[in-house]
DNA sequence: CGATTCTTTGAAAACAGTCAATCTGTGTGG
DNA sequence: CCACACAGATTGACTGTTTTCAAAGAATCG
């Protein structure tokens, strides 16, 4: 699994051969079965996680049961749940895997003393902050401004590899529709590409 | 205005008078009128910008002239338009002064001067960063996941200092609803406050 | 297969959005 | 200082969309 990861990080920045056994050095690989939860509500997250294989969900569980998908994770993917993972606090969301999923993964202990000692992957992560930061906010422009129509197709646009692979009620979810809506629209979309 | 920043800043992380000294040495002082522009769309961000007194709203227009507010910045909140500031392209956003309003702030190229020469500030810098995204997480599941109502109330919780300087249309198009449900909404509430 | 999960569909209800008009307060200029 | 203009808020009636509920149909996994 590692090597996917190396593959990835090497498109991103340059490290020395030295900095890569490092990383590699504290780095832990970790398999999951479909449906096998990565992190439960009330857990602390110990890890950060690099998918190397597979796609996780992370969601919210309502005190009535609704789940709200906060994200998903494929391949050449980070996830973790970030306020946890950083501060060691209990964790608000659960994490579950939604097909078998690989992962390589770096506590946060190890994810500092890398980032500390260096310079080169710390300037990588600051970078995918930024990237992260903007998604973000594309995402929160489209849940206020675009119709149902729209956010799914923004969806489609935004993660061409994950969209077949995830079930439409959990697109809906992360989208903030009902599961019946976007049934609908995209019933409405297909009839609109053949016609 | 830089004593406000001072202050802010020494009760967020432990600087020397030198480094201070070196950060307002950088640091720019701005002054804006009510309704006047501090970034239009199509401009490069030239700044970073620490609100010391007033209200800055960040939003995009669309073709249609429907606004959009991304975000509100007022005393002690920094605020810029990240991609376009990080990255000196234009802008799809604008920021404009809701109040009479003074800042400090630092172009990019200062800026990374100095989270290059301060460790503790580019670490104060980094947790800022953290806090970001946990607000912004939290308004994505708001966004999904919240009745109007909710979101109103959130929204209060969120910014006790802000809501009431605000138009409420403002707010409603922050949130994503309509002004008019909104106007609704407050009212009911306002009623149940006192019943 | 057999059971679960997922999707679709229809009909009804609830809801928020739109439109239009009015009301309020504020600030500006005469 | 007043009057007028303007930005903002509210209200009612209406429209349109989305949710909800319920049931049936498809697909998928073990």
């Amino acid at each position: 699994m590692f090597e996917v990861f190396e593959t990835y990080i090497q498109a991103k920045t340059r490290l020395t051969a030295d900095e890569l056994q490092l990383i590699r050095a504290l780095s832990v690989e970790r398999k999951f079965r479909r449906r096998e939860l990565i992190l439960q509500e009330g857990e602390v997250c110990q890890f950060k996680l690099f998918v190397t294989k597979g796609l996780l969900k992370t969601s919210v569980i309502k005190d009535d049961g609704t789940e709200s998908v906060m994200r998903f994770a494929a391949e050449n993917m980070w996830t973790t749940e970030h306020q946890s993972f950083t501060y060691q606090t209990p964790s608000t969301v659960r994490i579950e895997a939604l097909e078998d999923t690989e992962v390589v993964c770096w506590t946060r202990d190890d994810m500092r003393a890398l980032l500390a000692s260096i310079p080169a992957y710390k300037s990588y992560i600051d970078r995918l902050i930024d990237t992260i930061l903007g998604d973000v906010h594309h995402r929160v422009l489209m849940n206020i401004s675009y119709t149902p129509e729209e956010k799914y197709q923004a969806f489609i646009a935004d993660f061409p590899d994950i969209f077949r692979r995830v079930p439409l009620h959990l697109v809906a979810s992360y989208l903030g529709v009902s599961r019946e809506t976007l049934s609908r629209v995209r019933h409405a979309q297909l009839r609109q590409a053949k016609g």
